[in-house]
DNA sequence: GATTCGTGGTA
DNA sequence: TTACCAAGAAT
């Protein structure tokens, strides 16, 4: 029922693979969710779902890509926005990168490509941010071309229903994968079956408790025969986040001003504007202590006032447990370098902040009214 | 090949 | 609370 080929991937043979074709198909007609991107082939609306979607579940992009095609309904809209609006509008989406490299490959496109979604593969490949996988999704869901889309729904399919012991988090797994997939897809209705391979990941082959009973293609699952389903995939653990001792300062001018920085181009969060961060010191926490090297570096003349409280942020590799600390600034004698600048709420509205720093905010913001009266330390 | 990039939902 | 996860890409 099965053949050889290179690097010792099995591949079904043509009757096998007819069958679970029209099967899969027919439950997908039958069965796949009314979802936004999926009113037309547009393919920068493809192309901006594949991007939302990376690493993000359903639920939480369809109100954010509502929005984000509402203010850039094509590829020239986005193309001609500034990064300031564009990243507001992914504004606690997470994997900021992902909007950069978006904007970044959208005015290529305008530019170079009359502002059409290129459909040579290759062209869409290069673009940045459109790997592997976004890039067959693509041109198998808007322009009809028999490439495999294997994301982790697909590989988690493939690896029950082959059988296959392979660890999904590695790179040669998913080229395995994509062997799969090249000989499965179809040169009729290619965008369909990669995503009725998807939805049947989300929706019936799930991570945990899959609803075998009610899977389409359960007679050919090695996995279900086995019945080993609940010990597929194999996926090598990820490292917990690395716990840090974080301060940030609430730094106050007059008119309702507020410090900001932006952070480095490079490394977590990258380019986004926040407050003054600083990984606190060893020992004992003492918030004038820790954050006047940060600040006398840029001469601004800060009078300390209390910690306005903590809390706790998890990212994908850090777990920074956060002390806001008040400062306020009389006379400002600073001349801000760039990556430095005062805000005023009006401006602050306007600016994308990623969520760790939307929750100092809030935290200062709530203690706010009863700062009226400063009471701070002169360093 | 192993890491690094966010966030929110759920068992 | 912890662990794992969700339509990956870049380095």
């Amino acid at each position: 029922m099965s053949r050889k080929i290179a690097d010792s991937v099995q591949v079904p043979d043509q009757e096998w693979t007819a069958f679970v074709r029209e099967n899969l198909l027919r439950w997908y007609d039958k069965n796949k969710r009314e979802l936004p991107w999926r009113k037309n082939k547009d393919p920068y609306r493809i192309w901006v779902s594949e991007i939302m979607l990376q690493q993000t579940r359903v639920d939480t992009v369809i109100p954010y890509y509502e929005r984000f095609m509402e203010s850039f309904p094509d590829i020239t809209a986005l193309a001609k926005a500034k990064e300031e609006q564009v990243l507001k509008a992914w504004e606690g989406l997470g994997y900021y990168s992902r909007v950069r490299n978006l904007h970044q490959a959208v005015k290529e496109v305008a530019a170079t490509y009359e502002a059409k979604v290129p459909t040579d593969p290759k062209a869409v490949a290069s673009l940045r941010g459109i790997g592997d996988y976004t890039a067959g999704a693509i041109l198998s869901i808007a322009f009809d071309q028999p490439v495999p889309a294997v994301d982790g729904n697909v590989m988690r399919v493939f690896s029950r229903w082959f059988a296959l012991w392979d660890d999904i988090v590695k790179l040669s797994t998913r080229r395995k994968m994509g062997v799969l997939g090249t000989h499965l897809v179809p040169s009729d209705r290619p965008g369909d079956f990669n995503q009725a391979l998807m939805e049947l990941g989300a929706l019936i082959c799930t991570p945990v408790n899959p609803a075998c009973g009610k899977c389409p293609v359960q007679a050919t699952c090695q996995a279900y025969e086995q019945g080993v389903q609940a010990e597929l995939p194999v996926k090598k653990k990820a490292k917990p986040p690395r716990p840090m001792r974080i301060n940030m300062a609430w730094i106050r001018k007059g008119g309702g001003q507020v410090l900001l920085q932006c952070r480095p181009n490079e490394g977590l969060l990258a380019g986004m504007w926040g407050l003054p961060t600083m990984e606190a010191g060893q020992g004992e926490l003492v918030p004038g202590d820790s954050l006047v090297p940060l600040l006398t570096e840029q001469e601004v003349p800060v009078e300390w006032g209390q910690v306005l409280g903590e809390f706790e942020h998890v990212f994908s590799h850090q777990r920074w447990q956060v002390t806001v600390v008040d400062g306020f600034v009389r006379e400002d004698i600073s001349v801000l370098p760039d990556g430095w600048r005062w805000a005023n709420e009006t401006e602050r509205r306007r600016l994308a902040f990623p969520n760790v720093y939307r929750k100092a905010f809030a935290l200062a913001e709530k203690r706010k009214k009863g700062l009226s009266g400063f009471q701070g330390r002169l360093l």
